[in-house]
DNA sequence: TCTCTCACTTC
DNA sequence: TGAAGTGAGAG
């Protein structure tokens, strides 16, 4: 069935089409299918003629329809949007007299993540979907008070690598699997006030991590493959889909735009935190990061050693009486007993041990006795790393007139660095770090393809820039000049006060861009559930949708060599303050790569060098392994979807790795030469490690000091430890546990 | 490795 | 009071 916007009601939906499409035609045609019904989400989909195809299981259909409408001019956040969002004919959008902003994001719990990072970065993901802990929670300054803002939050794969967790510590386990379709999600105040944005810590703490592809809280919008700005599918909703054993980058984005339809016009400021990097597991594998969330997250008190929480005590009781019984039996008897490796630990661990302490879970019993290679504390005092703050990564990309934003001195200009030559297409935003001291620096991406209308941005390259220039300058007229084609990283905007930190590598474009080529966006679960946020999107975006059977498609052909070379020209952050011109035009070419959020179909991600938060992961990970670089000669061929030339080949891995690495440091030296100095030093390892260890005793009665390994073979401790079991036992004999762990 | 259930927590 | 969020542990 096919309608026009002079006659929005489809059929069954009870739906109404937003007519506000700031670039296109007031009087475009806009098509509406029912019945198809894509593997996992329902599409919004658009055939590469403008028209609209709008693809919907019948169940989800009519909320979705019935919101189409919703906050897009209202500016209502999409949270409050009610099933029966008001449906009306929208008038054309007023530009708004825009005052230049200048966002920094500082990120909240910023000592909570840098343990998180230290002690090696696990979240778990769940069929159910999981929380993130820390909590990703950000705090926005310099925005325009007025304007509004529409804030972003996605996961991207930080490299192209499986991991395992061995010997303690996180190694590449081989090339990482197919990825998940991805998505984005939106903060459910969006949009809101620069003002409102500014007032109060904007958290993400809704967003969900899941490994069930086949969850259903999101839907996907599919793009023509012949778009230049959007291609592939963008899924939605309040969940984002990962693959076990891999690494990933959160990012966050700030939009300025007063609706969701005006995403794909609007520029985007992307920021990184690579502290906030992490390997998803389903379940934990360092015990270093479960003590962490449990003596941080309220919800696992439980599991606490202080407190309510009764389950690890009883469980050490139980299981320091089996021994005792077992130390018992073994005097009666006079027979050794067949010390297993796990039962050595736990001597060591009971040696040493106070009552008080007996109630440390078993994950600390690594810490205390560390009998398989080295124990997590050496790793961490290997990675340690300054306690400066660290704020976002800041990378601007724009294809259109975006301002050329950093003011600053040239070190907070853009450090496009190494994009994986392998890059995927369909996501721009394999991360890597390239610098570990780099990680302190904010980065920024600004992408924006603000300006292009859906015609323009089908035509690539730089004459759909400059069209769009001319095109932004009659849609937003208050808007300032722009510099075309640039590629800038601004760390020290994103910076609250401080200074900005070089070292710190990006590929601006292939982060600025993924978000419109392939990257799908995740709304908050009232954006979803009411349709609101998704409805304006969906309706806004409708005349760039194209049809899209299955995962994707028409994505194929396209790919991002240039970016990925570009970016892995800029591998060293020094020397990619000054980003080659050319190389910016490979930024911005990758506004015209096709990309799926479907990993199958796109293996290759670009790569770019981030912050190197990774080459100082504790148990997290090996840089070296997981370094793109060290991958180069793996990488399939790309095929380039924008007309732009090459004028720079693919650089040679080693070469690539070998000016990247020393200049990464040198950049982080002086700089952050306290925290390399610390990093470094002895004394910061035995502080580290004894704070570690003290801050993972918050909650435990008894002091570091005994819970240290040192004192395990004291003979006067164990005794004492022996006999406090004793006692302890003697008490469970008189008051049996019920434990189930106690039970045979 | 993953999934499920459990006891415990917060809100 | 109950829904939802925790890690542990069994399978």
């Amino acid at each position: 069935m096919s309608l026009s916007m002079r006659d929005p009601v489809i059929p069954g939906t009870s739906m109404a089409y937003h007519p506000f499409l700031p670039h296109r035609a007031p009087d475009f045609a806009m098509s509406a299918v029912l019945g198809h019904q894509p593997p996992f989400f329902p599409a919004l989909t658009l055939p590469p003629n403008g028209a609209a195809a709008l693809s919907l299981p019948g169940a989800l259909a009519k909320p979705i329809m019935d919101q189409l409408v919703g906050a897009a001019e209202t500016g209502i956040p999409f949270s409050s949007l009610g099933p029966q969002a008001h449906l009306r004919p929208l008038k054309t959008m007023e530009p708004e007299e825009e005052v230049e902003d200048d966002p920094k994001v500082h990120l909240e719990a910023k000592e909570l993540w840098d343990q998180f990072h230290k002690r090696g970065t696990e979240m778990v993901i769940t069929k159910s979907g999981r929380r993130m802990f820390p909590p990703f929670k950000v705090r926005c300054s310099g925005l325009d008070k007025k304007a509004k803002y529409i804030l972003l939050m996605d996961i991207i794969a930080a490299d192209d690598c499986r991991y395992k967790f061995h010997n303690s510590r996180w190694m590449v386990a081989g090339k990482a699997d197919p990825e998940m379709p991805k998505r984005m999600y939106i903060h459910p105040d969006s949009p809101a006030t620069g003002e409102q944005w500014m007032s109060k810590v904007v958290t993400f703490h809704k967003l969900k991590l899941t490994n069930n592809i086949s969850d259903k809280h999101g839907f996907t919008l599919a793009f023509p493959s012949d778009h230049a700005t959007w291609q592939g599918n963008y899924s939605f909703g309040t969940q984002t889909i990962l693959n076990s054993m891999h690494k990933y980058q959160p990012r966050f984005h700030i939009v300025r735009a007063n609706d969701i339809l005006k995403l794909p016009y609007s520029t985007f400021r992307t920021y990184l935190f690579p502290e906030t990097e992490f390997i998803a597991v389903t379940a934990y594998q360092n015990d270093k990061i479960t003590q962490l969330k449990i003596d941080n997250n309220p919800f696992a008190k439980g599991f606490r050693d202080t407190g309510n929480g009764r389950r690890e005590k009883r469980k050490q009781l139980t299981l320091q009486s089996m021994r005792v019984f077992d130390d018992r039996h073994k005097k009666e008897n006079g027979t050794s007993d067949e010390s297993s490796s796990e039962q050595a630990a736990f001597n060591c661990f009971a040696q040493s041990s106070s009552p008080a302490v007996s109630t440390v879970g078993t994950s600390n019993l690594k810490d205390l006795c560390p009998s398989e290679g080295e124990s997590d504390a050496e790793a961490d005092s290997k990675e340690e790393h300054g306690p400066e703050a660290c704020d976002a990564a800041k990378i601007s990309t724009t294809t259109s007139e975006e301002p050329c934003r950093d003011k600053g001195s040239p070190a907070v200009k853009a450090h496009l660095f190494a994009a994986e030559p392998g890059g995927r297409p369909r996501d721009a935003g394999r991360l890597d770090k390239a610098s570990p001291d780099s990680r302190h620096s904010p980065a920024t991406i600004s992408s924006s393809t603000r300006g292009l209308g859906a015609e323009e941005r089908r035509s690539p390259g730089r004459e759909g820039a400059a069209t769009s220039k001319a095109e932004e300058a009659r849609a937003l007229p208050g808007k300032e000049a722009f510099a075309p084609l640039t590629v800038q990283t601004d760390a020290a905007a994103a910076h609250l006060g401080q200074g900005p930190l070089p070292g710190l590598g990006f590929a601006p474009g292939l982060a600025g861009q993924q978000f419109f080529n392939g990257h799908p966006l995740f709304l908050h679960p009232g954006q979803f559930a009411m349709g609101g946020a998704f409805s304006s999107m969906a309706a806004g975006m409708g005349p760039l949708l194209a049809t899209v059977s299955g995962a994707s498609t028409g994505v194929s052909g396209l790919d991002s060599t240039a970016m990925a070379s570009a970016a892995a020209q800029g591998l060293s952050g020094a020397s990619a303050a000054t980003l080659p011109f050319h190389l910016q035009q490979h930024v911005l070419a990758s506004q015209g790569l096709a990309m799926s959020p479907f990993g199958s179909l796109f293996p290759y991600p670009y790569t770019y060098m981030a912050a190197a938060a990774a080459a100082s992961s504790a148990a997290a990970s090996s840089s070296v392994h997981r370094h793109p670089f060290l991958n180069l000669n793996t990488m399939r061929p790309r095929l380039r979807y924008s007309p732009y030339s090459i004028p720079m080949p693919v650089p040679d891995s080693s070469s690539l790795l070998a000016t990247a690495l020393p200049s990464m440091a040198a950049a982080a030296g002086p700089l952050d030469g306290k925290a390399a100095a610390l990093a470094a030093s002895p004394a910061s390892v035995a502080v580290d490690s004894g704070s570690e260890l003290n801050s993972r005793s918050s909650t435990l009665s008894s002091s570091s000091v005994s819970l240290s390994p040192k004192l395990c073979p004291e003979k006067e401790a164990a005794t004492s430890e022996l006999q406090n079991i004793q006692r302890l036992v003697s008490g469970l004999e008189a008051k049996p546990d019920r434990s189930r762990s106690g039970s045979p």
